[in-house]
DNA sequence: GCCCTGCCTGTTACAGTGTAACGACCGACC
DNA sequence: GGTCGGTCGTTACACTGTAACAGGCAGGGC
């Protein structure tokens, strides 16, 4: 394990191609957001959200907090929390509830649509897909039941296609 | 708020009808299973089985430790951990990832069946459903994605149908 | 300029969640 | 009796999350 995780040959669409190639990309939409919205996208909010997309699998808050120290100027935690519940309100991040971890969107999805979160328990690589044909029955089903929802969590948990292919032939 | 919640005039199925119904039929269960397998149904596995069964919305680990001590007695939380551990991992009871909390199981459902939770932010109650639609739909998804899943994670949060009849009236 | 207000952040303190490690106990099996 | 595996009690600890209060900072009205 050299960085984050051994994931290096695998050409399924994978959630963050190893780290900054879409930061850049949600921060700006960070930005416009912001913008349109007329919130603050403050320092702080934006390398915490740097921070998450720089990495290739769910941090835990206190990794954060840890990433966004240096020596003489220490984040504190709570403050980590915070910048989250912004991210998270605006879908920017998601938490992933399983694990008390969070990880970048990869869709720009509205807040209608919920995702599938797929969890690899081997390379812990989290890859976030929308799928209508899901919210679909889980539509039906809740309708059936009476129940008027207000947010949905869905994790699998299980082997992503690349760490399949490495089974034993590492 | 009387006791668990102020359910009380609704008429569509709903998790624990207010408890120990089938606190009995849960415990047989466990019995059977135990005596199948060549496991042990301890007394504390029990009881813990009793007191998740007997309330009618997920409790947190510690509040089952608390509802097990007796004075002179007490119970520590990581021994609750333990006898949770086994419960979950046999079916009997379910945690419910985005409370930390456990609800005991309603359907009886083999491993492959996952379960859908409906969670009322209202009267905190907890619904377990079983849909042979969504897990098509899900099943689907995971062979489109190349991802072998092993344990599956859907909790909708909401309001239960009994909660939206009882909004402006109360 | 000056104050007021709202929002963000820092700091401290604390409650809740979960696990590792060790030792005692107990029943089964040889 | 002695060994072994599994359960439980106990302690200690790490991790997760929030409440409460204080300082800083920008914008708007005066
Ligand atoms: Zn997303
Ligand atoms: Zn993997
Ligand atoms: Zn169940
Ligand atoms: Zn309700």
């Amino acid at each position: 394990m050299d960085e984050h995780g051994t994931c290096g040959q695998h050409d399924h669409a994978h959630a963050h191609p190893h780290g900054p190639v879409r930061t850049a990309e949600l921060v700006a939409r960070a930005e416009r957001l912001a913008q349109d919205l007329g919130l603050q996208f403050t320092t702080l909010r934006r390398r915490t959200l740097e921070v998450v997309a720089e990495e290739g699998r769910p941090l835990g808050a206190y990794d954060i907090a840890e990433r966004l120290s240096v020596p003489g100027k220490r984040v504190a935690a709570v403050s980590v929390y915070r910048a989250l519940d912004f991210l998270t309100e605006h879908g920017l991040v998601h938490r992933i509830a399983s694990r008390n971890a969070f990880v970048p969107c990869e869709h720009g999805h509205g807040a209608g649509e919920s995702a599938v979160f797929l969890i690899c328990r081997s390379c812990g690589s989290v890859d976030e897909t929308i799928s209508a044909e899901i919210e679909r029955s889980l539509d039906r089903t809740l309708a059936q039941a009476g129940f008027k929802p207000a947010s949905r969590i869905v994790e699998i948990e299980g082997e992503c296609g690349a760490c399949q292919g490495r089974q034993g032939v590492e």
